[in-house]
DNA sequence: TCCTTAGTTCCGAACTTTAGAACTATTGCA
DNA sequence: TGCAATAGTTCTAAAGTTCGGAACTAAGGA
């Protein structure tokens, strides 16, 4: 198994970073490991918006989202840690991220069983 | 010639959005529309980045801009005139434009042949 | 009417993505 | 140690997508 791959800040780009969010697991990963703290393991998404992920496929997700450089992982024993890279591309490419996550919250908002969302 | 489709705001999506800005090429398409107040006519863009695009694959991603709602076209006499949909894009997804666009013009920079950019 | 300009559609070749099967890497336990 | 279990990767063929040349349509002159 060959080495993990992560793009340098500099080496990011825009159609890159874009590619990678232009899929639905990819949106609904990488939003995922936006909004949580602690680093995820990949088999955490082997269900996504209730959709079974095959691993091969998961494991090509993953990698897109390495070399686009939105997350960093790491091998943890057995298992892969995953974690956001926002802090590093807002250096480049300040607030990007943050409308990204932003823009998702609302979309998946919308996809939602209508139920009033009261204020 | 089938007529144009624009999606409502409501059916916007950050999947669809973000594959039309995946590409080297459209992405310098939008900058320019979303940087210009007048409307561009398609073969504006027959040249982009020194790169000659054949006018079919121009005629194509003009099409991916226009159903992921980035643009608006309308024929007017012999050409098509293309604007950013910005304004009602902001509706639903509140600074994702500016975000790119910004994001657009520090890849740009960053592209340039080096010339030290003064303060 | 016919020509020109501007863009679209068709369609095959080139490229990318998906997912099953076989693989590797690490841990835990006898 | 050896072996099984878990977690993820790689290989590969089939399915899907994109690119671009040739033929097309649509509007505006001369």
């Amino acid at each position: 198994m060959r080495p993990l791959q992560h793009p340098s800040v500099d080496d990011l780009t825009l159609e890159a970073i874009f590619h990678a969010l232009s899929d639905p697991v990819r949106v609904e990963i990488f939003a995922q490991i936006v909004g949580c703290a602690s680093p995820q393991g990949c088999s955490d998404f082997l269900c996504v918006s209730n959709k079974d992920i095959p691993k091969s496929t998961l494991s090509q997700h993953f990698k897109v989202l390495r070399e686009a450089g939105l997350i960093r992982s790491e091998r943890k024993g057995v298992e892969m840690l995953n974690w956001s890279r926002q802090e590093e591309i807002d250096k480049r490419f300040p607030g990007l991220i943050t409308a990204f996550a932003k823009a998702h919250k609302v979309q998946s908002a919308a996809k939602r069983p209508r139920a009033t969302r009261s204020a």
